[in-house]
DNA sequence: CTGAAAGCGCTAACAT
DNA sequence: ATGTTAGCGCTTTCAG
C-alpha cells in the first residue's frame, strides 16, 4: 500500500498540516519534530501524491507539447528545447505526438486541458485550429510554436520566419543561374508551407521569373515520400535544375532518387534542403540546408508559455531568422 | 473560470452524481435528464477535471516512458512504437528523456511516482537501478526496455537481443576476413554494450582470435563524439581494418572522420553501424548497419506494462532478434 | 431513477 | 509552533 501524508502524521504523533509544514518548508517547524517527520518519510520512502497536491493548488507545474510529427529533426530539437527550459523552470513535460492527425490534435487538448496542465505549446497539423479559442476564451495559456494560424485569438506564438527561409534559399539558387526551380514539400494547409512558398515566389518575381504551380510537388514526409515526389516533379516538369525541399526526410529521399536516375547533383540539379541532419556532410555531394534555430524555437516558446501563464494579457509574436549552411549540393 | 461538474448540476437542477453517471454512463438515467445534462454540457464545453478524477479512482490511464537520450534513431522509434500502443490501449505517455543524467533519472521517477501514473517505461542510463526496488516492492509496476540490469527485482524486460547483436555483425566482419576489429561505442556500464561486446567476443574466439582491449574506444553519441572516437582510435592501434559503431550518430561521424583521412571504406577499413538511419542508403558507400526492432520492442514494452499492471505477479523477459541490412560498407 | 454525503490526499486559512 | 478543518472536483456507496 502507498504510504500518506496521514500515515507518517499518525506515527509521528503530528497533524498532517505539520508534515505538510516540513515537506514543503512553508512553516517553522520545531527542531525536535521536524527531525522526527523527516526521519519517518525516509523510512517509508514517502512521496506526496502530486495529484491531490494539484488537485488542491490548482496548478500542477507541468505544461503540453504537442507536435505533429517526430522523425523530424527539427521538431526532435525544437522539443529539446522545450524540455531543456522546462526543467531548469521545474516544470514537466507532457509531450504527445498527433502524427499529422487533426482529429486525434483536438481529442489531446481536450485530454491535458483535463489533466490541469497549467498550459500548452502546439505545433498544429493543420491551420484549422479555431477550436483553440474555445479554450483560450477562458485563458487558459496556450503558445503556437513553428505553425499558426491567425484563427486563433488570443495566442502568442514563436515560429521561425518561414517567409525569409523561402526567399533565401530560392535566391540562391536564382543567383546560380537556376530560372526553373522545384519545391516539394509535405504538409499543405499550414503556415510553414505558405510562408515558405511566399518567399520562393517573391525571390523568383524579384528576377522577374513566373511562378509555376507545376513546379510544385506534395509528398509524404518520408524518406519513400521524397523519393516519390522527386520522380513524380521530374515526370511532370520539363527544364527543372533544382530542388528545394522542404522537409529533412524528404531531402534524402530526393538525392536517393536522383542518383538512383543518374542525375547529377549538382550539375543536373541542385538542391537545397529544409533543416540540418547529422548526415547532410557525408553524403555526396554533401547538402546544402537552410536551417531555423529549431532549439532556441523551443526554449523561447517555453519562455512565452511562461509569461502567458503568469500574465494572461501576454500577447507577442516571435519570430526566428534562419540561416544557410552551405555545402556542395547547391553547386557553391 | 473553468466550469465544474457542480456547476453542470446545479444549472440542470440535478445532483453532481446525475452528472457524473450521465458523462460515464455508469447508471441509467431518465431520457429527459440526459437531454439536459448533455445540453448543458455542451453549452459550456464542460470537460471533467481528471486530477480530481484520478485521485478519487487512484488510476490515472497514464504511463511514463523514461528514455535516456532522443536524437537517437533507435529511441525515436521506440518511443513511437510504445506511443502508438498506448494509444490504441486508451492511454496517455508522459515522455521524459534523462539526457543520460543518473541522477536526474531518478528524480524523474520520482516526480512520475508521485504523479500517479500506473506504471513506468524505463530505459535506464547506466546498470545502477536499485533504487527502483523502492518502488517495485511495493509493486509500482515499472518494465525496463533496451537496458536491463539484474538488480532490479520483480520487473520484466523487453530488449533486443544484444548479444546476438555484437556476434553477428561481428562474424560478418570476420567472414570478410577482417581479424583486425575495432569497437566504438558511447555508453559504459549498461547491458546493451556489455552484451553485444559479449557478443563480439565470442564471435572472436569463434576464430580463435584473441580479444584486444585496446580496440575498444569509448566516445560521445553525438557525430563529433564518433569523429574523435575514431581518430584516438586510429591513432591508438595499428592494423584496425574493421569498424563496428554501437550508435548511428557515432556511425556517421566515423564515416565522416575516415573520409577526411582519406581512408578508403571499406577497402582500408569497413564500416558496420548499429541502427538503421535514414541517410544510410545514399552515403557514399551506402552503410551496412545491424538493426534491432525498435518500434516492436517500444510496443511490447507497453503490452508488458499492462499486463503488469493488470497482474502483479508477471515476470518475463523478452529478447527480440536483430536483423543485418547489408550494403557497401561492410565490403559486401 | 435520483440524491445525499463521504472521501481520495493534500494545502492553507484560522484558531489556539 | 502546532492543530483543526474546510475544501479542491470528482466517484460511489447507500437510501429513498
Amino acid at each position: 500500500m502507498k504510504v500518506t501524508m496521514k500515515d507518517i502524521a499518525r506515527e509521528a504523533n503530528v497533524s498532517t498540516a505539520t508534515v505538510s509544514h516540513v515537506i514543503n518548508g512553508t512553516k517553522q517547524i520545531s527542531e525536535e519534530k521536524h527531525k522526527k517527520i523527516t526521519a519517518i518519510i525516509n523510512k517509508y520512502n514517502y512521496l506526496p501524491n502530486s495529484t491531490a497536491k494539484n488537485l488542491r493548488k490548482n496548478k500542477t507545474m507541468t505544461a503540453g507539447l504537442v507536435v505533429s510529427s517526430f522523425p523530424d529533426s527539427f521538431i526532435t530539437e525544437m522539443v529539446y528545447g522545450v524540455e531543456e527550459r522546462a526543467r531548469e523552470m521545474g516544470y514537466q513535460i507532457l509531450l504527445v505526438n498527433t502524427n499529422e492527425n487533426k482529429y486525434y490534435e483536438e481529442e489531446t487538448i481536450n485530454l491535458l486541458y483535463s489533466k490541469m496542465v497549467d498550459g500548452i505549446i502546439l505545433s498544429p497539423t493543420s491551420s484549422d485550429i479555431g477550436y483553440l479559442n474555445k479554450y483560450t476564451n477562458d485563458n487558459f495559456p496556450v503558445v503556437l510554436a513553428n505553425r499558426y494560424d491567425p484563427i486563433a485569438e488570443n495566442v502568442p506564438r514563436v515560429t521561425g520566419d518561414n517567409y525569409q527561409t523561402g526567399y533565401d534559399a530560392t535566391m540562391h539558387l536564382l543567383d546560380h543561374g537556376h530560372e526553373n526551380i522545384g519545391v516539394i514539400y509535405a504538409v499543405p494547409n499550414v503556415s510553414t508551407t505558405r510562408d515558405r512558398l511566399n518567399g520562393y515566389k517573391d525571390a523568383l518575381s524579384k528576377y522577374h521569373l513566373p511562378f509555376l504551380e507545376d513546379n510544385l510537388e506534395l509528398g509524404y514526409a518520408t524518406v519513400k515520400g521524397g523519393e516519390n515526389a522527386a520522380k513524380s516533379l521530374l515526370e511532370r516538369t520539363v527544364g527543372i535544375t533544382a530542388i528545394f525541399s522542404l522537409n529533412d526526410l524528404m531531402t534524402i529521399g530526393i538525392i536517393s532518387k536522383l542518383k538512383e536516375l543518374s542525375i547529377k547533383i549538382p550539375e543536373d540539379i541542385a538542391v537545397i534542403g529544409f533543416g540540418d541532419f547529422a548526415s547532410a556532410n557525408i553524403i555526396n555531394p554533401p547538402v546544402t540546408n537552410i536551417v531555423q534555430p529549431s532549439e532556441t524555437i523551443g526554449k523561447t516558446a517555453f519562455d512565452t508559455l511562461l509569461s502567458k501563464i503568469n500574465n494572461p494579457e501576454y500577447m507577442k509574436h516571435i519570430e526566428l531568422p534562419p540561416s544557410m549552411i552551405l555545402r556542395k549540393s547547391c553547386g557553391c
